[in-house]
DNA sequence: CATGAAAATGCGAATGATTTGCAAAATGTC
DNA sequence: GACATTTTGCAAATCATTCGCATTTTCATG
């Protein structure tokens, strides 16, 4: 096994993934991000770094990322994706519908109802996705 | 308040939307689907019917209805939205990885733990989405 | 630290799903 | 049936994302 560190990059080098400078930078937007950006707000905020970075490097490394299991990609809305690092544990999503923000929350016992349904219907469960989409109670 | 039909277009008369050859076809299409079609297999199906119906009107059709609160939009794999009709009792879905198949179900319970959490985040829920994507158990 | 094979990059063109502008056709009201 | 209005088909336009390809970079080696 190949050791953890706090760099998805670093630890994918082994595999034969090359750390560039580009990678680097949307490695530290996707750490710094405290919302969920879009690939276009990840290009925006990665070329503050390094100006080189390309969209078509943006997507390719997400994708790449994603693959190797670091980054979640998001459909909330349908109008393009966004993205987060799959550092933290598992959660999903309350959306705000006047706003626009994301609120993570995690429930067990829904994850725990989720696998008994699907059970019942004779399925095991890959993965799910759960959002809730509403408006500030008045 | 206008009286119900079995016909979502039909309801819709009185508030200027008119009754086509078209409109009527790509409904029936989505009475007697058995799956989620895609909107291009609505426009296969659609023109068994009536030849004439277009792409254009497909997808112009699909969004009055959508936004009349008739039909539902699923974006399941993100290639493609998938619709199915809002006349029946809400419901979820589980997709099967390997063949596609989409499976609905309904728990109850689920969504009182979801209201639950959501009020606790200080949000009521205006809508939600659950998708459980797995396979079949061995 | 120079070398070279392999991996990545930027660019711009290609995609695929969906939307839109517009002139022509159809609907439903009078 | 006549007309104002809505809807349509067509083709061109969008939007997010992917791809081809020549050029640049990375990194294991000497």
């Amino acid at each position: 096994m190949t050791q953890s560190t706090d760099d998805p990059i670093t630890d994918l080098r082994s595999e034969g993934v090359r750390v560039t400078r580009q990678r680097l930078a949307i490695l530290h937007v996707l750490r710094e991000a405290a919302d969920h950006p879009r690939a276009e707000d990840i290009l925006t905020r990665a070329r503050q770094q390094d100006p080189s970075v390309s969209q078509a490097t943006v997507y390719r490394t997400l994708a790449m990322l994603e693959k190797a299991g670091s980054v979640l990609r998001n459909e909330f809305d349908g109008s393009g994706a966004r993205f987060e690092l799959a550092d933290r544990h598992h959660h999903d999503h309350l959306i705000d519908l006047d706003t626009g923000a994301v609120v993570e929350f995690h429930s067990p016992r829904i994850e725990q109802l989720q696998a008994e349904i699907a059970a019942e219907l004779g399925y095991d469960i890959a993965w799910h996705r759960l959002e809730l989409y509403g408006r500030k109670t008045t």
